[in-house]
DNA sequence: TGGTATGATGTGAGCGCTCTCAGGCACGAG
DNA sequence: CTCGTGCCTGAGAGCGCTCACATCATACCA
């Protein structure tokens, strides 16, 4: 195995067809003008050379690649390499490769980097997941010199992105507890960097004063069930009294739990816990977890969609998708004690 | 944003610098035979013109791209998932960018499509995340004409592989409950068409036949949460007597255990579970999961390292490397009730 | 002082492809 | 019989880089 042997070319394939390479490079490319006889035998040629085009040739000659770059922040967690996973699906299926860099952080120096990087790759197009917000993706957005789409950055209209509402499932989980007749009700966020975790800081805020409501403490984690447990422990130790939790994420909402069934609190009767992002095991906890869900899926679909549209005319609308994540009612919510 | 101006080339810097395009090429690869003088000439012209080089061309000239292809079957799985940002992180630190494909199953002809669209991008080499093993994974490997390291494929010596001994991993698991006195063990198992969920069973098989103790049932689900909750109800339907279930995964583990308490069954009391994966959310289970722990991160390093090593030598020897998981106690398990 | 290492630089030929442009040839119309 | 009009095909340049080689000082030793 691995010898390298030489590959043939459109020359080899040319001359053993008694062609020009440039018939050659016809049929391969469907070229109407070429006559059927010709073409049938330059094919012929192909395939007994097992002739494949060079990629890396065709894309200096072309200046571009048939490929983009994904830069991601934080792809080991459940949204992330959802989407990851998705774009990459939808891409593959539009003939374009995939170029994975992640990214440790997401300061402008090592935006910067990888943004260098993959366009010295000749990348087509990026897609940015960076779940991280702050004025300095938008600086960030003038150092892409290729149509760009951002997932998850809620930025505004000027910049080219899909994003899922998080505010809204915020509001949705919130407005839930009120409903079944919680008016205690702390929240445990994600770290505040996160545009992800700040929105939906700001929903269950908003939510709760439109209400009226005096809202609990709220404390943060950092999307791990482990610091969803000690959260919820600090919650507990600073003596709040709350009869429902909002939690950032599934995941910390397990760990909150957890320390809530050790503290002696029963699920849902004590304190009801409603989460967010519906990971595929959030229906097994115990209790089973009423959780926010989000459309990956579609979200990769639309970023794809919305990329190549760009990469096809980067003139057109730099606008912004938004898709509405849904309640999942399960077992983890129940109305409060008299 | 995004006007696609024309970059700088070796020429344009060479010019400016008052040199040959050739001694631009000298600075840029640090080839030690230039005077300090040009150089520093040469390194203001670059920072003035922003100039990079042009990877595309680089890889049609020097016939390497300087990027690896990882093809991934379950990527959206915790294992995997895991390895490939291992893997993209150590590849990174060596100065390889990563192309990503994701397989929707591992039949040939996929491994073949896939191997060859990374063929024609000139990846320098493969990574082959192929947790589903049979002979035709040896067919495969013909297929591969550049240097290439399979992760998880328990294959034998002749192909360079890391993979971690899941068949120890299994025995750990069920020794564990043999010495905790259990002796009605039953398992729930992954797919059997991957290799691991086969080694599993089968160090479960065999650990059990060394004790000479009787193997309960075996019924098998695809790794979700969601089928390890079914499989387990099949176990109960089927008047199953077990004190103990060896589950394949963390995630089947989670399903199943739900069933359990669903049944009536208190856990760890009438049932001990132990799963395999340790992931981050298995110490929050209820009860916290004992499990067994596999190293992703060496798992990865080790593949970067092989493959590195192949692809420098591509006569190296084709070495397997195995990894041995480890026993993590938590609390779902305890001695059998008498 | 000539011969030869040695270091610094330039030249030109590819790498495998696409693009532009220029034929060549058959056909029908004037 | 000549000329235009299409359709096929080929020639050659160029994409931005590296590699092998040639060139030319300068320096070193006998």
């Amino acid at each position: 195995m691995a010898e390298r042997q030489r590959r043939a070319t459109l020359h080899d394939v040319a001359q053993l067809a008694g062609v020009s390479h440039q018939t050659v490079s016809r049929v391969v490319n469907r070229h109407p003008s070429v006559s059927a006889t010709t073409r049938l035998r330059v094919m012929e040629a192909i395939r007994e050379l097992d002739y494949a085009p060079n990629r890396v040739a065709q894309s200096l000659a072309t200046q571009r690649s048939k490929s983009v770059g994904i830069i991601g922040y934080g792809t080991t967690h459940y949204g992330p390499s959802q989407m990851v996973s998705h774009i990459e699906a939808d891409l593959k299926a539009k003939g374009y490769a995939l170029v994975y860099a992640a990214v440790p952080d997401l300061s402008v120096d090592v935006l910067r980097e990888q943004i260098a990087t993959l366009r010295d790759q000749l990348v087509d197009g990026l897609v940015l997941i960076t779940p991280v917000g702050g004025g300095h993706l938008l600086e960030t957005s003038g150092l892409i010199h290729v149509p760009f789409v951002m997932i998850d950055a809620m930025l505004g209209e000027h910049v080219p992105s899909v994003v899922i509402h998080q505010r809204h499932g915020a509001r949705l989980a919130t407005q839930h507890l009120i409903d079944m007749g919680h008016r205690e009700i702390c929240e445990i966020s994600g770290p505040m960097e996160w545009t992800g975790a700040r929105q939906r800081h700001d929903g269950w805020l908003a939510t709760l004063r439109d209400a009226a409501i005096a809202p609990g403490a709220s404390v943060d984690g950092d999307w791990t069930a482990a610091s969803g447990y000690e959260a919820a422990r600090r919650l507990l130790a600073q003596r709040e009294r709350f009869t429902a939790l909002f939690v950032g994420n599934d995941q910390m909402a397990l760990g909150a739990m957890r320390a809530l069934r050790e503290a002696g609190r029963s699920l849902p009767d004590d304190v009801s816990v409603v989460g967010f992002d519906d990971i595929p095991e959030a229906a097994y906890f115990e209790p089973p977890l009423t959780t926010i869900r989000q459309d990956f899926t579609t979200l990769g679909q639309q970023a794809v969609e919305l990329l190549l549209a760009r990469m096809a005319d980067p003139e057109a609308p730099a606008h912004q998708r938004v898709l509405y994540p849904q309640l999942i009612e399960r077992q983890s919510v129940s109305r409060p004690e008299r």
